[in-house]
This record gives structure tokens, sequence and C-alpha cells, in this order.
DNA sequence: GTCTTTGTTGACTC
DNA sequence: TGAGTCAACAAAGA
């Protein structure tokens, strides 16, 4: 599911137990790690403690006084907290032994993994990610669409341009702003923009809130995968297809060309 | 068996 | 060089 409204939920699980020393770190599944092996994971982390974790777009940094872990949740991932003694998941991929508890990385599809770096090298994943979609000012989205020359849909989605909007709530904000998917990306006006930031605000703050994308009945979400699905705010039948290899669902009414 | 899936990357094309 | 598209990665459900 991971979105950024779900990693910054994960982002909160492991803010719950920063301080506590690491006792220990097991790697269920080594093809989750990226670059780094499960020795050397184990030996850099244990006995140490996660520092206050920060979040940059679908991204999730630990600080754990001096390496740096660093998770990205694919598709399928998540973290969160258990009792020592909760019988494991299948998909448990790594954990980490904390005094009450443990912080487990689960992945179905193992789409990204665990990487561990230092400040520096963590600075430089980040490098390439525009800004937090969270932290986007009017005027920076603005800044940011301008003299695109693709499609709205898939440059909003487009972490290099700004981090942490996937496929769902690209197409929920689009949506929510009235305006096509298919459109140029530099072709909005200035009240378009300013529908398109005032949507990606709300549909953030309410997912974040939620710590999801809320299929409730209101929400585009709710109603994409059905496909006699009608648009929840005036019932005509949605629209999909394929942009850039992902499904854009989008209403013919409410979102014309 | 087929097709699809909330993500990212590298190869390819214009 | 920049920008966009697509297959591949892996696993599971319909």
């Amino acid at each position: 599911m991971p979105e950024l409204p779900d990693v910054e939920g994960f982002r909160r699980v492991l803010a719950e137990h920063t301080g506590e020393p690491i006792v220990s770190v097991s790697v269920l599944d080594a093809g989750v790690l990226r670059g780094v092996t499960a020795r050397r994971l184990s030996a850099a982390l244990r006995g140490r403690r996660f520092e206050e974790p920060r979040r940059h777009g679908k991204w999730l940094l630990a600080p754990a006084g001096g390496p740096v872990l660093l998770l990205h949740f694919g598709m399928t991932g998540s973290l969160s907290w258990h009792p020592a003694d909760e019988p494991r998941h299948r998909h448990d991929r790594v954990v980490w032994g904390l005094r009450g508890g443990e912080l487990r990385y689960r992945d179905m599809r193992k789409l990204q993994g665990v990487r561990l770096t230092d400040a520096e090298r963590a600075a430089d994943v980040l490098e390439g990610l525009g800004p937090d979609a969270l932290r986007v000012s009017r005027g920076e989205l603005a800044g940011l669409l301008s003299h695109r020359r693709g499609r709205l849909k898939p440059t909003l989605t487009d972490q290099s341009v700004i981090a942490g909007l996937g496929n769902l709530l690209a197409d929920e904000i689009c949506w929510r702003a009235r305006i096509s998917p298919l459109r140029t990306a530099g072709d909005l006006d200035a009240s378009e923009l300013a529908a398109l930031h005032r949507a990606m605000r709300r549909v953030l703050r309410d997912s974040v809130e939620a710590e999801r994308v809320p299929p409730r009945d209101t929400w585009l979400t709710g109603a994409r995968d059905d496909p006699e699905g009608a648009c929840p705010r005036c019932g005509t039948p949605l629209s999909a297809r394929r942009l850039s290899g992902r499904t854009t669902v989008w209403c013919p009414t409410c979102q014309p060309r």
C-alpha cells in the first residue's frame, strides 16, 4: 500500500520506539537487503538506538547514532510493532528486537528493501527526489509543473518531480481538483494549479490522518476497482486507461479534457 | 494458464 | 541532453 501516508504511519511506529536499545537484528530473508549483508546490518545496529526518524516521499530514514537505516516499502511493504512472542508472519523479512517488543519489516513482493548507509550517503539517495509532497507550496507546485510536456498524472507520480505521490493518490488528487489526468502538466492555468494544490493538501492531510488512502465511498479510490464504478460525486461511469504503464481512473464529466 | 497489482530502475526511443 | 515509455523485478489473487 505504501504511498506517502502509509510511510508516514510507519515513521510514527518507529518514532514511538526511539531511544530503546536494539537488542537483536534478525534477517529472515536476505532477499530484501540492498547493498548490505545480514552480518553487517546486524553488527552495525546491535547495541545502538534508533533516533528520530525522518520521511522524504516514500523513503523512511532511521538514523541510529552513525549508521542510517534506509527503508523503502515498494508496493507491499510495511513496518509494524509486535510483542516478541507474537508468531511471525510469513512475509516478515527483517526484525529488530527492542526491549519491549519487535519492529518488523514485512514485504510480500520484495520490490524494494532495506539499506544501510550513513548521513552523507543517505543524502545522495534523496538528492534525486523532488520536494516532499506534504511540504510543496502552491507556488512551488506551479514551478514544478511549468514547461512539463508530459501528462499531468504521470508527472505527479514522478518521484524526481514531487516525492510521495503514487498511483492512487495521483488519481485521487486529479479527481478532487476536477482536472483530467490526461492534461499536459505544463498547460494548467493559475486557477487549475490552485485547485490542484488544494486537492493535494486535502487528500494528503486526510490520508495521513487515516494512515492510508481511505477507500470511503466519497473517494474515487473506493470506486476505482469496480468495473462498473461510478463517480462518487456525479454518478457518471468512470473512465479508465493505462498511462505510462499504470491504470488511471477518472470521471469524464467532472474531469473533461 | 492469463492478467492484474498502491513502486522503482535501467534501457530504449523521440 | 531532456523527457517519456516500457519491461523487469517478485508474489499472490482473480
